[in-house]
RNA sequence: GGUUCGGUAGUUCAGUUGGUUAGAAUACGUGCCUGUCACGCACGGGGUCGCGGGUUCGAGUCCCGUCCGGACCGCCA
């Protein structure tokens, strides 16, 4: 052992004591007579003390460390003359009689400091330095507590953890695969996961009735901050429940991690449905950390001669309290933001509940004082509040105001990240309608089941089949969903038809699920937590990036280890396989 | 596929209407300094202004193209 302890653990009560320490080199500080060197490991850091006086020799080695050497020292433990009560080991310094430099560094490309002056492009390409700072580690520290909070609360409940494969059939629904070719079967290739779906159903087959993995997935999509094209899941499966069974159980276990990481105690959450959630908030993941509901102005805002809203399907607005005195440039800002292309609202109508009492609206011309003092009313609007109005398409027009209401919420300072509101969204549609290919696609997934009490719609309206789905929303950010799945062949046959499958497609590509179904398959459902999108929200970000220990940048690509990378035409030729690229 | 912002010292950034030798901070180097802990002080080295083309007497600055990075839309069952 290089060491007898570590660098954040020496304390006064080891004053006197010989030890041995090794670390990195943080930096020094040379006073001339003296020199002071912070030793940096995992654990913390600890000063070192080389005196001129005593030991001119080695104060002169000490000298010439540069930051980031890895160096073993043997010394003594002394109480500090001068205090420092910011870190834990500041009460301390070891004054050292023997040192050894272990391997020197180059100077790094950023200071390895907790305010990095390294932008992210750099600290990406050398990430293993990177990882050296503290709250890059921090972040790595908490998702290792998330996860073994994880397994300790599911272990207690009787789940097993079990692996499911990584090299598995590619399905044309859902996102892309990545694939894998296959060298013994020419021309074939593996898919990696997207989730390991259905071979937790299987295993609920086989009678293994509490299931979780934590587990990578692949999706082959483009990336946002919030997305990377390997990514981690909670993954868990349960048999003999009910959807009410599957909530509480995961609502469980949210309030075990809040509580063992973050220390706070979770109410209930509250449960709304998926159409409730698009009629007041815009969003199936509604950010109700704040309220600001949107209100429907048809009744009063309709058949006064104001062609924008009388051809409108949906006027609609939110209450932005205390925002009466935006000045005309704050409320085009706000015009510009709805009007960007991501957002798409032509135009945004505002009514300005003053101060001392009058109403002022950008329609005034076509509504009287009295119009304008029943739209308040709808809001509940005292003095001092401001109204914003959007109209049109009602879905593309809620989702407008879903931005704004965000937008709003941020600008009042409403978004607070220590602040944790988290909800279920239930009763999710179980089919989507796209336009562009004229079919129906499923919202969830092909294996949910549609409620029990809309089995009748499945024949005569597909648009309003509602799933036995749901998903956990927390300050606006999904962080997990799932569904009740189906077990019985003929409703999954039904389904696979219902999405355009030929009985022949269904039976290739899932075959091997609806078969299992013939054998004794229990009721069953689940659900995923996106693990890494769970870190970011408990580590206060909104990039995951700065979770995961290595990453992938905007553009799928790895810039530390350079990949994706082509390959060698002698592998190419080993696995039967011609490039040509297409551009 | 699209929108948008950015690329200047090792690093993070500033750089006015196109005009002398491209600056600051920090990091780094040297010297001084015996209680620092973001040590301090002094001095110093450090630039293909992403790349290519164009406009101009003159381009870091304007135009076109291209590459790279960030955020977003589409996409992500």
């Amino acid at each position: 052992m290089l060491r007898t302890h570590t660098c954040g653990e020496l304390n006064v009560s080891h004053i006197n004591q010989e030890v041995e320490l090794s670390g990195w080199v943080q930096r020094s500080r040379d006073l001339g007579g003296m020199t002071f060197v912070d030793l940096r490991d995992r654990y913390g850091i600890t000063q070192l003390l080389f005196n001129m006086e005593t030991n001119a020799l080695l104060c002169e080695q000490a000298r010439k460390l540069g930051r980031e050497y890895v160096i073993s020292i043997k010394g003594k433990v002394f109480e500090r003359s001068n205090k420092n009560l910011k870190i834990p080991t500041g009460e301390i310094e070891i004054i050292v009689h023997q040192i050894e430099i272990l391997n020197q560094s180059k100077l790094p490309p950023f200071t390895i400091e907790d305010n990095t002056d390294g932008g992210d492009e750099l600290r990406m390409k050398y990430r293993y330095l990177d990882l050296r700072r503290n709250p890059v580690k921090k972040n790595l520290e908490l998702r290792h507590q998330l996860s073994m909070e994880t397994r300790n609360y599911l272990n207690s409940l009787d789940f097993i953890e079990i692996e499911t494969p990584y090299l598995i059939k590619s399905t044309p629904e859902g996102a892309r695969d990545f694939v894998v070719p296959s060298r013994m079967n020419a021309g074939e290739f593996y898919a990696l996961p997207q989730s390991p779906q259905t071979f937790k159903q299987l295993l609920m087959i086989s009678g293994y009735d509490r299931y979780f993995q934590i587990v990578r997935c692949f999706r082959d999509e483009d990336l946002r901050a919030d997305r990377q094209p390997e990514f981690t899941q909670i993954d868990c499966e349960m048999s003999f429940i009910t959807q009410e069974d599957i909530l509480n159980t995961f609502e469980g276990l949210t309030k075990h991690l809040f509580k063992t990481i973050k220390g706070i105690e979770i109410k209930a959450l509250p449960r709304i449905s998926y159409a409730d959630a698009m009629k007041y908030y815009g969003s199936d993941k509604p950010d109700i950390r704040f309220e600001m509901k949107f209100v429907e102005l048809n009744e009063v805002a309709k058949d006064k001669g104001f062609k924008l809203f009388d051809e409108a399907e949906s006027v609609i607005g939110i209450n932005a309290k205390g925002c009466s005195e935006y000045t005309r440039k704050q409320l085009d800002e706000l015009t510009d933001f709805v009007r960007k292309p991501q957002i798409g609202a032509t135009g945004l109508i505002y009514l300005r509940c003053n101060i001392d009492g009058t109403l002022k609206s950008s329609v005034d011309k076509f509504y009287s004082p009295e119009d304008l003092k029943l739209w308040a009313e709808k809001f509940n609007a005292e003095a001092g509040d401001l109204i914003l109005i959007l109209s049109g398409k009602t879905g593309k027009t809620q989702k407008a105001l879903g931005e704004l209401r965000l937008e709003m919420g941020q600008r009042l300072g409403l978004r607070n990240p220590e602040i944790y509101a988290p909800l279920w969204v239930v009763d999710f549609p179980l089919l989507e309608w796209a336009e562009d290919t004229q079919r129906f696609y499923a919202m969830h997934h092909p294996f949910t089941s549609p409620k029990p009490e809309d089995l009748a719609l499945l024949e005569t309206n597909l648009h309003a089949v509602r799933a036995n789905a749901y998903d956990m929303v927390i300050n606006g950010v999904e962080v997990g969903g799932g569904s009740i799945r189906i077990h019985n062949k003929d409703l999954q046959k039904r389904m696979f038809s219902i999405l355009g499958f030929s009985d022949e497609e269904a039976q290739n590509q899932f075959g091997f699920l609806m078969n299992a179904f013939e054998y004794g398959a229990p009721p069953h459902g689940g659900l995923a937590f996106g693990f890494d999108r769970m870190c970011s929200l408990f580590g206060g970000s909104e990039s995951i990036r700065d979770f995961i220990a290595f990453p992938k940048n905007n553009s799928g690509r790895d810039v530390m280890i350079d990949s994706p990378s082509t390959i060698s035409n002698d592998q190419l030729a080993e696995l039967n396989l011609k490039i040509e690229i297409n551009k």
